[in-house]
RNA sequence: GCCGAAGUGGUGGAAUUGGUAGACACGCUAGACUUAGGAUCUAGUCCCGCAAGGGGUGGAGGUUCAAGUCCUCUCUUCGGUACCA
């Protein structure tokens, strides 16, 4: 396809000499506190002994065997890119180069949230409860306390009350849940009491304490403070288990009945059974109570973030070894640095059943402890998440094969960050956040000196085609379907019919996928290139169709015959390219074709620079080349033969990013020396971008009714007077008095006449 | 569920800040040239209508002299949803 990559700076993460300096960084974000180990879930498959990602857990059965997944409690590795939260949010802002959704959804993903941390003392236990809450107002009316299921808090408190059995049958069965925001959602909303209350620090009431399957230990503080009134999850639950409902702010104008209220009241309103506060409107209580709770030593402002810190760990066998070894003196014992990179055994029988073999491979496991020489010490076997290789590869390209560290200072200096970076969109959240994560933990340890990866960011959409299923082979690829008259398709190797599945993104798995290879070999690659260029805007899905490759095709020859047309036509030693203003053109054809280059030339420099809209880029050059069609050289005055040089001149230049070898040898038949590759852009001369005439479009109430040409510089009130007497706008108005007329001169002149 | 997009002729797609909806192509129709055409050129092609005119950007409302574009509601499709990477 022509592409110029450097394959001297090629690299691949799975070498050790790649992931060594991810080990390395590994050990120095450990020393830092930046990584940490503590126990968090996983989906569990009892029958197949592995780890499940969420997609592989279909209505909570393991999509290999359907055996029932649970939540199994692991020792994970994770990063603190928490620590970073702010930071990573302020920063968003200040990413003019990116798409605004990226950063909206990038925003939306760390979701911060403003409000106060609570403490509600136990009653009866020396215990308390911490809850985040983004509605202090409301503490008046929290009548009850959720806990997460995995609460550390949940067990002590049951213990020994009579509800102690009916908890623990609880909490195992939501370990058979799906433990996300996304899961919250799949199930009914159930809870049970632990036996014990706390005391409401407003109320000084004691209330009861539930564990619920709604709460979610990773975010806030695994417990709420539920307030029926004032959110539409504790209001069903209170109606559920019957709980008290107490309103405590009262919408302006309105009472509220708890007894007959159908939904949670949200909205702002005035402060009602909240002791002092009585009678404040909701907004300034917010702060009025955090401060009354925080005098008594029981609250404060807080910020909660939704992201969490991420989790590396893997029980899978591709990725990085984390480089750690266990030993029953000292615990866990970083790997000193001389000793890795710690390899990834490659002579190892993959698990039938998707489970890392390196728990099973002794030769790797057993070592001895570096701190005391302990010979029973056993390595980590879990491996990083790929997305660790993802978040610094572009660094590593600068210095390919350095061997001093991650990368070479000065390289990364001179190359780094990067000027443009493009992706799919669904990458938007994760792989551009941990990379933004990155780049801080790389600046916070002085190694770089900025922050932001990506100047630029472009998220291209994604090629997308229909996928065929043929009942005895599965997935087919497309040569593998045969269209028959009737417009279905028949299996090539059993004849048997097959089945048009949805358009979706193009994927290995899938088999929806084409090979460019075979429309290279019947056009080429530059026509290959132009048609998928001009298909559709990069950033847009594109379901792929090859119809239309012929006009590519065509366009491309259209370019060539005119070249052709030119050296038999224009003897190039008589007639020079024209390079002047416009204005001084004698003959019209000439002006206005030599005006329609410097335009083309305008639009294609900004389509291509501000946005990479190659397919209106194109469409421009084909009006161009369309243009010099209407042009009869046989007959052509010298003047224009320079202009129509001229445009020639522009018009390859134009191309040569798109069809480069093309364009090639189209500048050296016309005389060009040297490469067109080494050719400056072309630049447009600005006074040499409008015509003479304006159209005027005439509207009679908003719809469009004539049009008509005058000189540009014709005065505003005179174009009133002409549209006026416009016979087929004096037919519109008739007798009908004018109101109004509005006149717009921007790219054309619009004249609407209200009557 | 939540977050983010997308929806415009038979098709891919155009349309700075609201200002001629359908650029540029594909396909199709007719014609020209040609021994031939899957080459090339010319003309036409959003829908209804002979025309004048009317309708039209997923759907329903609204703001405006003017809405594909702004606002409210809604439908459909796609991406992400932290162990697919």
């Amino acid at each position: 396809m022509g592409f110029s990559y450097d394959w001297d700076r090629e690299i691949a993460t799975c070498r050790p000499e790649y992931y060594k300096w991810e080990q390395w960084l590994f050990l120095k974000m450990l020393e830092n506190g930046m990584a940490y180990r503590r126990e968090s879930f996983v989906n569990w498959c009892e029958k197949c002994q592995t780890v499940l990602a969420n997609e592989q857990v279909e209505q909570d059965k393991c999509w290999r065997c359907s055996q029932p997944v649970r939540q199994k409690k692991l020792w994970q590795w994770f990063f603190r890119i928490t620590d970073f939260a702010e930071d990573l949010l302020v920063h968003c802002d200040k990413l003019p180069g990116w798409p605004e959704k990226v950063t909206v959804m990038q925003k939306n993903w760390i979701g911060k949230s403003v409000g106060s941390e609570l403490r509600f003392r136990v009653a009866g236990m020396d215990e308390e409860i911490e809850v985040f809450t983004t509605r202090p107002d409301t503490v008046f009316g929290a009548t009850f306390m959720c806990l997460a299921p995995e609460h550390p808090l949940v067990e002590t408190l049951c213990r020994g009350t009579d509800q102690e059995q009916a908890v623990a049958a609880f909490v195992e069965k939501v370990a058979a849940q799906e433990r996300s925001l996304e899961g919250l959602e799949k199930y009914e909303k159930e809870g049970v009491f632990t036996g014990r209350y706390c005391i409401n620090p407003a109320t000084g009431e004691e209330i009861p304490i539930y564990t619920a399957n709604f709460v979610l230990m990773g975010y806030g503080t695994g417990a709420i403070m539920s307030v029926p009134c004032g959110d539409q999850r504790d209001f069903d639950f209170a109606r559920k288990y019957h709980l008290e409902i107490r309103v405590v702010v009262q919408p302006e104008g309105e009472t509220l009945d708890p007894d007959i209220m159908e939904t949670a009241y949200t909205g702002p309103g005035i402060m009602v059974n909240s002791g002092r506060f009585n009678g404040m409107d909701n907004d300034t209580a917010m702060e009025a109570i955090t401060d009354w709770l925080a005098e008594q030593g029981r609250g404060k402002k807080a910020v909660s973030f939704r992201l969490r810190d991420w989790g590396i760990s893997r029980q899978r066998y591709w990725g990085t070894p984390i480089p750690v070894i266990h030993c029953p003196d000292c615990g866990v014992v970083p790997v000193p640095e001389q000793d890795l990179p710690i390899v990834l055994p490659e002579d190892v029988n993959l698990m039938e059943k998707g489970g890392s073999p390196l728990p099973f491979l002794e030769d790797f496991k057993q070592t001895t402890c570096p701190a005391c020489g302990r010979e029973d010490a056993r390595r980590d076997t879990d491996t990083m998440d790929t997305f660790v290789e993802s978040s610094w590869y572009y660094l590593r390209y600068c210095s390919p094969r350095y061997e001093q560290g991650m990368f070479d200072p000065d390289a990364v200096q001179y190359w780094a960050p990067v000027d443009q970076y493009i992706g799919g969109v669904e990458h938007a959240v994760l792989h551009l956040l941990y990379s933004r994560y990155f780049m801080r933990v790389l600046h916070h340890f002085g190694m770089i000196d900025f922050k932001e990866p990506f100047t630029r960011l472009l998220t291209q959409g994604m090629v997308c085609k229909e996928t065929m299923t043929c009942p005895e082979h599965g997935y087919l690829f497309p040569e593998q379907a045969k269209k028959t008259k009737e417009d279905a398709y028949v299996c090539t190797r059993c004849g048997k019919d097959v089945e048009v599945g949805r358009v979706i993104k193009m994927s290995k798995s899938k088999k929806n996928v084409v090979d460019p290879n075979e429309l290279m070999e019947t056009y080429g690659a530059d026509v290959t290139r132009l048609f998928c260029l001009f298909a559709a805007p990069p950033e847009r899905d594109l379901e792929w169709s090859e119809d239309g490759v012929e006009g590519s095709n065509r366009f491309v020859n259209r370019v060539w015959r005119l070249a052709l047309a030119c050296m038999d036509t224009i003897d190039t030693r008589q007639v020079t390219r024209y390079t002047g203003p416009a204005g001084d053109l004698k003959n019209p054809d000439a002006k206005a074709l030599y005006i329609k280059t410097h335009q083309t030339i305008h639009k294609v420099t900004a389509d291509i620079d501000e946005s990479f809209h190659f397919n209106t880029a194109i469409a421009a050059v084909m009006e161009l080349v369309n243009a010099l069609y209407t042009i009869d050289l046989d007959t052509a005055d010298v003047e224009t033969k320079a202009v129509v040089l001229a445009a020639m001149d522009s018009m390859v230049l134009l191309l040569s990013p798109i069809i480069p070898h093309f364009c090639e040898e189209v500048f050296e038949k016309m005389g060009g020396q040297g490469s067109v590759l080494e050719q400056p852009w072309p630049k447009q001369r600005n006074d040499s971008l409008e015509t003479d005439e304006a159209l005027v479009v005439v509207q009679v109430n908003g719809k469009l009714r004539s049009r008509f040409s005058v000189a540009a510089d014709t005065d505003e009130s005179v174009i009133k007077e002409m549209a006026l007497a416009d016979e087929k706008i004096v037919r519109h108005i008739q007798d009908q008095p004018v109101k109004k007329i509005i006149l717009i001169n921007k790219k054309q002149i619009l004249v609407n006449i209200v009557v």
